[in-house]
DNA sequence: TGATGAATTGAACATCTGTTCATATCGGGT
DNA sequence: ACCCGATATGAACAGATGTTCAATTCATCA
């Protein structure tokens, strides 16, 4: 046996990808073999290493790509900073509960990544907080809104919105629309002057 | 070799335990061997089953002796819903602050729990989110609180004072008092009427 | 049709995994 | 001083771990 039917990079590729995403979210990072990962793609172990230069990597990447995204999918849009804030807040939901999976593993994994990898990771999640951050102090020197302290704040309502992903289930109770209303309602109580 | 100088049950035992807590803490359990668990305890793989019938239950007594002490340690005061809350928060950010570790175990290794020991932690869990949602339920009926949801918001204010343990480093910028206090008064206003 | 390179296998590597157990030594009570 | 149970060792178990690589088959293009 060697080469299958039907075989293909691009097939392939993706395919060991969206399996360790699933994997890694399931059951963790260090629980899950490059077998398990092998099987699930329906490949040998081996083949694995045609698309990743190790595990390490597989995980790396999947968080980096995944803020990246998170970074380049949303700017500060122009306006007062209770739209800025809406708008952050609604997006971060639903962008969340669009990616359970990615979102459990970028918040979970962090002590799984080697040094340099997680000096990387660190650095994004930092500019999307500053994002926030920003958008409070700006509101704050204009008086919409009454934090104490604008860094506190920022991981107190990143927390609270990322949170969501812990306990969404769809076709539970709320529908998104709902949630995300809900969300934003209570932070904007939250920080209001 | 065999027995060791100074050797007691009393003295072992806590060590095991205090072992895996740290090492679960800081790598996963999934990542961590019963040699390391060993080696930070100052003995050989095989003496831990004298003090635990395997892996699992090292992690599962860990989380469940938590959550037992974390119910015990704290009722809701009687008093106006108002107070209550104030004393929800309070406590639950000293208390989760004095126990990074624990804390942290709690809320990352739940997927590493066989389904047996899952369902206990997760009754136990589910105990202290209802003592929360209580008193917001009760506030909304009395008209102290104005929560759309009392479950979404039991959940979002969970999840914003458990995340203190990912930023809050001893030494920092702010005090504790400081930071109980910005938290308390987040978390009073995004439930105000 | 034939050749070339891409895609994959399956075996092999050394090391680590959780757990058990026969054996040995130590501590404390008599 | 002696003994017994408590406490530990260290070797052994069978299997899993991440990763490498020669060998092999397939897809593709001339």
């Amino acid at each position: 046996m060697a080469r299958k039917q039907g075989s293909h990079a691009e097939t392939t590729g993706p395919k060991v990808r969206d399996a360790a995403l699933k994997l890694f979210a399931r059951h963790g990072f260090a629980a899950v073999s490059m077998r398990q990962i092998a099987k699930e793609v329906g490949v040998q172990a081996g083949a694995l290493y045609l698309y990743t230069p190790d595990k390490q990597s597989l995980l790396f990447e999947l968080m980096r790509d995944h803020m990246d995204h998170l970074l380049s999918h949303w700017q500060v849009p122009d306006g007062p900073p209770l739209e800025q804030l809406e708008d952050f807040c609604r997006h971060h939901i639903r962008y969340h509960l669009d990616r359970p999976e990615l979102v459990f593993i970028a918040y979970m994994e962090l002590r799984n990544l080697e040094p340099e990898n997680f000096a990387v990771i660190e650095t994004l999640r930092r500019q999307y907080e500053d994002r926030l951050q920003g958008i409070l102090q700006r509101g704050q020197q204009s008086g919409a809104f009454a934090v104490a302290d604008s860094k506190l704040a920022t991981m107190a309502i990143i927390a609270m919105l990322t949170g969501v992903n812990t306990w969404y289930r769809e076709g539970g109770r709320l529908a998104r629309a709902d949630v995300e209303g809900i969300y934003w309602d209570m932070v904007r109580k939250s920080v209001a002057a």
